[in-house]
DNA sequence: TATCAATCTCGAAACGTTTCGCCAGCGTTG
DNA sequence: CAACGCTGGCGAAACGTTTCGAGATTGATA
């Protein structure tokens, strides 16, 4: 197996190292394209003898083969898309890890967009995530009201998660938001609470309708009635809970006693507004979010929050991706959601409510 | 332009949509397809007649270019490779989305990679990119020791950015860790401060060795001793953070009055032992940390910190990438490191050494 | 020894583009 | 009027795989 004559024969003038093909591979271990695909994709029988000929070549070429090529033939490009509203809110990190591992054990990688919290961008990278044509996609909406009609007829599997449109036929996997929410609220209520004030981004979301639901569904339980004025919706950003919050916090008498925002960046900016209002938490305040990241552990206090089982929603959105895919049958009759339970993990942000 | 006929025709038994190419978009607008190619591309002349004609059918059938062809025939995937150490730590996810940007904006995707801090997986996803043919790859490796020799002779062009290997040829660019640390020694050494502890995690990183020359470079410069063993290496996550803190802080006499970490999380753990210990910042200890995510500014107390200019460092890194693509040239004759200013954001976790 | 089935192997046709070279048409020019 | 250059258009050959159908080889059976 003497590769290095052929090699410089193949050196391209503008000295770039040469491409190697199956067709070197099968010239230099004297047997047919054909052979060497089988050995590669082991579908078909090969001699031991052949086999260890293309074996040895392709080893002596390092050979690899060109995955766009066989995606051409096959059909199939091993690749999904993932579409999330914002990197920079630690939810979805911590989603995308998960996902890109659960897809990388499927043996499937994963294409990143990030639709920076606009419908406009997020329908341009789906379309160009269809001309690549990759295998399917995973997205979490930016905005549950806009139409995903169009992606069916072209035959391009998409399941939601977290986050799926309020019309349409789609598949979708969620934390039962609703449940999440009313657990929150409960568990603030239980301590006493009444002024409970409840901060959420975007209104047009499927998650931000399910939680406010939760919080409206706790107050009804435990029959108490709802505080005026305490729900409020787009609140974007630290800098937005910041403002949210000090204006709340105006008015000492009616200010909230306890919290619940929609993410970790939203109470970021609340607490440091109670602080700044000179209240303490958890003894003036108390504090809940939705997500669990690292900080909220080691945050002065260690903040109460909902965390969602990131893993399991990962693998199961994948699942029922590939099994779309697999089937071949893209078009959906019907919508499926499938719900998981968040975790209510009390920490240290969450008390009796304040003896006025 | 009448496509439903044409379209009922192609419908397979499957059911699934038919998949329109450029053949039938040739065919509805009755020219050939090197024509229909040359109006999609601009490149070469078309009548005024027949790019009309092929407009409409295009529309008429909602065409989309198949990537994947164009990919293989063309030599260019405008897909480029972006392969980090862990998406969990939120200097990356803010990384990912400049780069991300950057890359949109020159019409180029991102296919995003988490070495988990595994040099063998890093190693399997730069095959996985090459494998795909993507045109190149930012990549910030999980270890400045491995050797990345191998991707030259294939072609592979790759820019590393904020972490680059030891040995061969590559290029880099990369915030001046060794400065940033540098002024972050001295801010400190100039608030009084000597027993100044210094956290990192793989000692066997670029930055990690750049970063301590420069702490050890501030006490040098202003001719003060270095503290023994305040110098910890292999401390890893908040809890590291934390345990190394607790640690440190056994013998109150010897313990630090000012730290330094190499990443955001590792400070998240060390303040919360710093508390836990009694001891109150910055009125006993002064904490900074590399990197700047959004909670140091809301943490109590705000954390002083060194912000990269990740956009900057996103743009430069795609521009030089970008540019060794077009080139065609990937072999290097020698490395090139680019260096950029980290900026010292002075907020309320440090202050004056306390009086003993 | 002829026949047959069971294996293995191979050439060639896809997959959906871009691009190269050639040709037809046509107005200019000597 | 012949020769020429220009323009726009087209067929066909790539790009690097997989896969299909058919041919070649072998060993066993009648």
């Amino acid at each position: 197996m003497e590769e290095s004559a052929y090699f410089m024969a193949k050196r391209g003038a503008d000295g770039r190292p040469p491409r190697v093909t199956i067709q070197d591979v099968a010239r230099l271990a004297d047997v047919s394209v054909a052979t060497v695909s089988a050995v590669i994709n082991g579908n078909v029988p090969v001699s031991e003898k052949r086999t260890e000929r293309v074996r040895a070549a392709m080893a002596a070429l390092r050979y690899q083969p060109d995955e766009r090529a066989r995606t051409l033939r096959t059909g199939r490009s091993r690749m999904l898309g993932l579409v999330i509203p914002d990197v920079t809110n630690p939810f979805y990190p911590e989603m995308l890890r998960e996902i890109e591992h659960a897809a990388r054990v499927r043996d499937h990688s994963v294409l990143l967009c990030d639709s920076n919290n606009d419908p406009e961008q997020e329908r341009r990278h789906l379309e160009a995530l269809y001309a690549r044509r990759v295998d399917g996609a995973l997205v979490a909406c930016v905005d549950s009201k806009v139409s995903y009609d169009w992606l069916d007829p072209l035959g391009f599997p998409v399941v939601f998660f977290e986050r799926y449109p309020f019309s349409g036929h789609y598949q979708a996997i969620s934390t039962d938001h609703r449940a999440a929410s009313f657990h929150a609220t409960k568990h603030l209520i239980q301590f006493g609470h009444r002024r409970i004030a409840f901060f959420l981004t975007n209104p047009d979301l499927s998650s931000s309708s399910e939680r406010t639901a939760g919080y409206q569904a706790a107050f009804a339980d435990a029959g108490v009635p709802m505080p005026p004025s305490m729900l409020i919706a787009h609140v974007e950003g630290a800098q937005g809970g910041y403002n949210a919050m000090r204006r709340l916090c105006a008015n000492p008498e009616k200010r909230p006693t306890a919290l619940l925002c929609t993410n970790s960046v939203l109470l970021l900016g609340a607490a440091r507004a109670a602080r700044e209002s000179g209240l303490q938490c958890p003894r003036d305040i108390s504090l809940i979010c939705f997500d669990n990241p690292v900080w909220t552990e080691h945050f002065p206090p260690a903040i109460t929050t909902l965390a969602q089982p990131k893993g399991e929603i990962a693998r199961r959105a994948l699942e029922l991706l590939l099994a779309r895919i697999e089937k071949k049958a893209p078009t959906l009759e019907e919508s499926t959601i499938e719900w998981l339970k968040d975790e209510l993990v009390v920490r240290e942000s969450t008390g009796p409510a304040p003896t006025p």
